[in-house]
DNA sequence: GAAAAACCTTGCACTTAATGCAATATTGCA
DNA sequence: TGCAATATTGCATTAAGTGCAAGGTTTTTC
């Protein structure tokens, strides 16, 4: 009936197996996405090529969408596990800078950047991307509150990550503009270091203005 | 064929009729949604509750989703007023807390509230609500580097549009966790305080960390 | 004011995503 | 081996969404 029972697994035969027809249905799909398009392949098409039934196809993901969207889970594991092995008293700011070039430079291969394309342009697949986006923030926040003292530093690491994600996101936008041969990690660091001046200057002109 | 053609239109029985209809079908979605949930009410009947066929009701909307989306646009057309109509010497930063404080104000009424819950325990509806974000902040960055007169300027204006749009999500949020009968007003301002003290406190934490 | 043009509404047929169920096959284990 | 658990599949069904053509209104034109 094909749901994820914990049973005490051993990591058998059929585990194995399930796993590897995951697999080669995510590959099917994403290879077939990348060329014709998510709205133009159907999900029996993407059955017949990893050779299952549609139905099985069900069997390994809810739904269409969630094919293009595991693939992509991967990053916030690896961002939160990035900010968990930086010194426990390391600044957060500085924590967290670190934490996201390392992950951003891993993640952004040729393959990732062809499907953040497709995602762009597919109306019902942006809109899930930028769950993700809220996503990734909640547990950037938990990461970060994580690693907190006081309630007041609590407070301030959720808004933390509200501007560290909004600026990943501002990065992506900013990223199709950029030269074709660009170094990915140059352009991460520039990203930050723009953000760490205009914070500073935007604080600056908040407590300037008294009303 | 139910095509918006812009025709030189003077407003005839026609475009009246139309946008009738349109209502029509709109509150009674809203309502059927609202009592008994999104996944839980079909096209046909909000069709049927309208007094139209089920193919009229997609030459109105292209979506079920649409319905619930078409309600809220208007809060970005009442904020980008909102901030044009602020005094053009007037710092950025104060323009745009006067601006959006005005704004939500105005919005958050009895049956916004109802449909913000609505979205939220709709995963469906949630993802869009993401994006609707990402709209509204291209849009508040755009009005903001309108105001702008230096290239530099417009570049932070991007970061200020992405801060202050986390932090409407971020509000949007704690909301849920104030007492009932507390003033929306207060709360927001409450929340533009705090933004603007942790902007400054990160503004200093980034400056000291060096490398 | 009637004919023509433009537009609106509907019914019908069709495609596709997604779900439930029951039959069948495969695997793990006593 | 044989039994229990789990995987896979086919079939039926619901619901969203689209294309098309027929028939009804409104607006325009002469």
């Amino acid at each position: 009936m094909a749901e994820k029972k914990p049973k005490e697994a051993a990591e058998g035969r059929r585990e194995r197996k399930r796993r590897q027809t995951r697999d080669r249905i995510q590959q099917a799909a994403m290879t077939l996405f990348l060329e014709r398009g998510f709205e133009e392949t159907t999900v029996e098409d993407i059955a017949e090529a990893a050779d299952v039934s549609k139905r099985s196809f069900f069997d390994y993901f809810p739904s269409k969408e969630d094919v293009v969207f595991a693939w992509q889970d991967t990053f916030a594991q690896h961002l939160m596990n990035a900010i968990a092995t930086r010194p426990s008293d390391e600044a957060a700011v500085s924590a967290v800078r670190h934490a996201l070039i390392e992950t951003v430079v891993i993640a952004a291969d040729q393959r990732a950047l062809a499907i953040g394309d497709l995602v762009n342009r597919t109306p019902a697949l942006k809109a899930r991307d930028q769950l993700k986006y809220a996503k990734l923030e909640q547990k950037l926040a938990e990461a970060l509150e994580a690693r907190s003292r006081s309630q007041e530093e609590r407070r301030r690491m959720r808004m933390l990550a509200a501007v560290v994600i909004g600026m990943l996101r501002v990065g992506a936008e900013r990223w199709k503009e950029e030269p074709k041969g660009a170094s990915f990690e140059a352009f991460a660091r520039s990203l930050f270091a723009d953000l760490w001046t205009m914070l500073g200057e935007l604080g600056e002109e908040a407590r300037a203005s008294t009303d």
